[in-house]
DNA sequence: CGGGATCCGACTTGATACTG
DNA sequence: CAGTATCAAGTCGGATCCCG
């Protein structure tokens, strides 16, 4: 960590509407996917880059601190060699799910609308 | 207009995850907050600018634009001179509106819980 | 196995000046 | 008034390669 790369760094920003904190919290590009997978399973690293098609291994350990900085997934790891870690949402990360079927509802509204009457 | 500079064009393109759709739709930076002031306003160009604190020409239009493109925002301009240019939600363009709050309001609670058990 | 460190290109946004 | 045109800057995501 030298000169840093933090993408949607969460970490101290002053939010002029809260959609947009919320946004910034579940707008990463996988972060809604990574959510999903994680809405009633505990999963691990690799299984986790497993179900996400072709995310690389930096933006999957970024995205997952991020939402471990906010609060939304849990990152359990166990000392062993080879090391076993386990990414679960929190209480608090499971009340975004709501909000995502929210927004899938709307998009697919969306969708229909965008290619059957237009 | 020549080379172009499209930004979120949401044309044509696929989505794996309807929340992605949803979050291309209304995710630009200043989407969200065009949307709330045309929630229950007929707006001006300049009365949206000015009530939008900082944003560019350029980007006020091009924002407007695409929601206009996604069949959010109903641009009607009155042939005149000086122009007059009225831009308002389409009854679909209503429909986000609750959406919105779903955000605004999981979006304080994020902040509350974050700035109160950290 | 679960990452960290680098480098880079593409896309998004901003600042400003100008115009029908 | 309601935008365009242009240029510059910032941000995000992707590709590797390497390590404990």
């Amino acid at each position: 960590m030298t000169t840093e790369d933090k993408t949607n760094g969460t970490s101290d920003r002053e939010y002029s509407c809260p959609v947009e904190a919320t946004l910034s919290v579940i707008g990463g590009k996988w972060k809604p996917l990574i959510l999903w997978q994680l809405k009633e399973d505990v999963l691990r690293y690799n299984s986790l880059q497993q179900t996400l098609p072709g995310i690389s291994p930096r933006m999957l350990t970024k995205q997952l601190r991020e939402m471990e900085d906010d609060g939304l997934v849990k990152r359990k790891m166990y000392p062993q060699i080879p090391p076993r870690v386990e990414y679960s949402l929190t209480e608090f990360g499971k009340t975004v799910i709501p909000l995502l079927e929210a927004l899938a509802g709307w998009g697919i509204r969306y969708v229909e609308q965008k290619y059957n009457l237009k």
